[in-house]
RNA sequence: CGCGGGGUGGAGCAGUCUGGUAGCUCGUUGGGCUCAUAACCCAAAGGUCGCAGGUUCAAAUCCUGCCCCCGCAACCA
């Protein structure tokens, strides 16, 4: 028995669960639940990256421990595990006193083998961020490009990495067989990374508090990936005195299997397996990246105010569709998009219409025909065991390689050849005819065992509905093997109970129609393309959406009407214009406005706008802006506001 | 020269590594069936595979150049 140990990232507490974590963690699930089927001996593995400086500071924000602000962001974690199914054997937490004890031990190794050494890191720092800068990233007149305040020369000690060394290992390894990173446009991308030289790392912070402290170096704190990325090994007990685990999975393990998003490739293909091979152990088998969701990418329809979240999927139509969309909508590897449209598609097509219905008509002929039992006589040679003898191998040749909408296709080539089947042979003419006989026996059985098989196919992909579809079938236990996964296992004379849809159809325009109604006290929300990566305005923005202020806290915001004197492009950006505002002050205003694929700056000098003139200074681009100018938003797409008539630049607005 | 992804019937995609009749799902149209969740079955229409060159007996696929779209970076203050 092989072992088959696969892992997500572990994901940063400083976010609550999205549809980035939902899907890897459940691509990682079927993984899991596939592989236990099939026989391996299975490990599935998640959990939350809870250290950093985000979390100390949301933290101290909010008048909290660290650790308050990650157990209550993990709980949610464990409700969305209940809640979509997740069968994962263990959940590792940074902060665990296990993992402590694997981070410890593995810079024991890497530090025994000579690749740790002090250094001072120089850099521009910026305190708010607590970073470094190098030059480049600064904005022009040295500024911290998120704060745009002064950065100092600083010079700190670290402990630095010698990922320098690991460049030709690192390149050995990509040739090595099978490909250890996956898809192969990933890993060109890992190697052409690592071809291009790769510096030594810091893998320490003397700022950082929340975090686990360097061993041997006191101040010292291990910096982020160091840190998270030994979980994966942490969490089987290396470094613990009891390590059965740890050398059954990963020393002699037969599969270690990172699933990633693509954005995290570079940590998990060069980084972590230098680590690895420092310390002299066992690098992944494979690094398999996927790609992004992205949300209602085309246009869903004309009215606004249709932000539909899976959430709201999951509450309606259960876990197992969503799960189902995920695995079938999205060529693994690849990007795709989410939206209700396509979700709704979906379900209607595949899981209501050839799923539910083919089960539906089914049990209705065969609860008629055999009193309320499957068939009583079966059968082993005709089309439809054909067909199915051919797609159950496709079927776990797909899995094998992740890809998991062509698995799933393999099996609804086999609903299609039933139904076709059923069409052929109209088992309903032969009850009328010929009542309750064998061959309507064999033919219904058929039908049904086909059934059976793709119910068995599905059960890593819909944990929970799989096993109804079988139960309507008449077969009450669940297999725990893909013993079950071959031709002829459904009983024969077996009650079946009253058949009730699975599948409700979604009536789409009443759905869509529903969504697009707004909650009264709710804002219309714009509809934009939606990263699955952490943003920080967004969140702002869902914070926001609903607050009411009072008129003095609006008088806070010091409006004025201002004439624009001149208007220029900023250098490289494509929507910024840089615009000096008569506000009636002695001078004028040096405004930056995200209006540059709206506007041609000629067309703007002399133009009345409105300006938010106490607006804290940032800078974009490098460019100073001292105020804000107040635009309409069509579609991201700005409209400026204007007096009606003419007035005095500085005029106060309210 | 910032990095990356993409351009294939109306929509969404696979196929490109390994050249050989252009494929899938949805939608559309017509027909069939009536067991079933307005479902299911059959058939049809619909494509200069972004453009231009090149290699080849043969190019969606390989080579060269170009155009366009989308993300990210670093921009709605």
């Amino acid at each position: 028995m092989s072992t088959f140990y696969v892992t997500t990232p572990i994901y940063y507490v400083n976010d609550l669960p999205h549809i980035g974590h939902i899907y890897t963690t459940t691509v990682a699930d079927t993984l899991a639940r596939y592989r236990r089927l099939a026989g391996d001996d299975t490990y599935f593995l998640t959990g939350t990256d809870e250290h950093g400086q985000n979390i100390e500071r949301a933290a101290k924000k909010e008048g909290i421990a660290p650790i308050e602000l990650a157990d209550r962001v993990v709980s949610r974690y464990f409700a969305l595990r209940d809640r979509l199914g997740f069968s994962n054997d263990d959940f590792i937490r940074t902060t665990q006193p296990r993992h402590y004890r694997g981070v410890e031990e593995i810079i024991r190794r890497i530090q025994a083998n000579g690749d740790l050494y002090a250094a001072t890191h120089e850099g521009w720092y910026c305190s708010p961020c607590e970073t470094f800068y190098t030059e480049k990233e600064l904005a022009a007149d040295r500024t911290c490009p998120v704060h745009a305040t002064p950065v100092e020369w600083q010079s700190e000690e670290n402990l630095f990495f010698r990922l320098s060394k690991y460049q030709q290992p690192l390149l050995d390894w990509y040739r090595s067989h099978p490909e250890p990173v996956r898809p192969a446009t990933r890993l060109n991308e890992v190697r052409s990374f690592v071809e291009s030289g790769l510096r030594d790392l810091s893998v320490s912070r003397a700022t950082l508090e929340w975090g686990i402290p360097f061993p041997g170096y006191p101040g010292q704190t291990v910096y982020v990936w160091l840190d998270a990325l030994t979980n994966y090994i942490s969490a089987l007990g290396f470094g613990a005195e009891d390590d059965h685990l740890y050398q059954k999975l990963w020393q002699t393990g037969d599969v270690r299997l990172h699933l990633i998003g693509k954005d995290i490739l570079r940590h998990h293909a060069v980084y972590w397996p230098a680590f690895l091979m420092s310390a002299g152990l066992p690098l992944p088998t494979t690094v398999w990246a996927h790609g992004w969701w992205y949300r209602d990418g085309k246009k869903m329809s004309k009215s606004t105010g249709n932000i539909v979240r899976p959430d709201d999927l999951i509450d309606r139509f259960g876990a197992d569709p969503v799960r189902y969309f995920f695995l079938r909508e999205m060529v693994f590897g690849g990007d795709a998009t989410f939206s209700d449209e396509a979700f709704i598609d979906r379900y209607n097509s595949d899981l209501a219409n050839d799923l539910g219905n083919t089960v539906s008509r089914l049990v209705t002929l065969s609860r008629s025909a055999f009193d309320g039992k499957t068939p009583n006589v079966a059968c082993d040679d005709n089309p439809v065991r054909d067909v199915a003898t051919r797609v159950l191998p496709e079927y776990r040749e797909a899995m094998q390689e992740l890809a998991f909408s062509r698995a799933l296709e393999a099996l609804w080539r086999l609903l299609a050849e039933t139904n076709q089947y059923l069409v052929a042979r109209a088992p309903w003419k032969l009850i009328k005819t010929e009542g309750s006989t064998e061959a309507l026996s064999r033919v219904l059985w058929n039908g049904l065992e086909a059934v059976r098989l793709v119910a068995t196919g599905l059960l890593p992909f819909m944990p929970k509905v799989a096993p109804q579809v079988l139960a309507a079938i008449g077969v009450t236990a669940v297999p725990s093997s893909f013993d079950a996964l071959i031709w002829g296992g459904l009983p024969t004379g077996a009650e079946i109970p009253e058949p009730k849809p699975i599948f409700p159809r979604i009536d789409k325009k009443e759905y869509l129609g529903d969504a697009q109604v707004p909650a009264p006290d709710q804002q219309p929300k714009e509809k934009k393309k939606e990263k699955q990566k952490d943003s920080p305005k967004e969140k702002a923005t869902k914070e926001r959406e609903t607050t009411l202020i009072t008129i003095d806290k609006f008088f806070e915001t010091e409006l004025k009407a201002g004439t624009i004197l001149t208007a220029e492009r900023v250098p490289k950006s494509e929507k910024l214009i840089k615009l000096s505002v008569d506000l009636g002050e002695e001078t004028p205003r040096q405004i930056v406005a995200g209006i540059g694929l709206a506007y041609q700056p000629e067309e703007l000098v002399g133009r009345q706008v409105a300006v938010v003139a106490n607006l804290q200074p940032a800078k974009l681009m490098g460019v100073e802006s001292q105020g804000m100018v107040l635009a309409a938003s069509i579609d991201g797409k700005p409209v400026l506001l204007h007096p009606d008539t003419q007035v005095t630049a500085g005029t106060q607005v309210r």
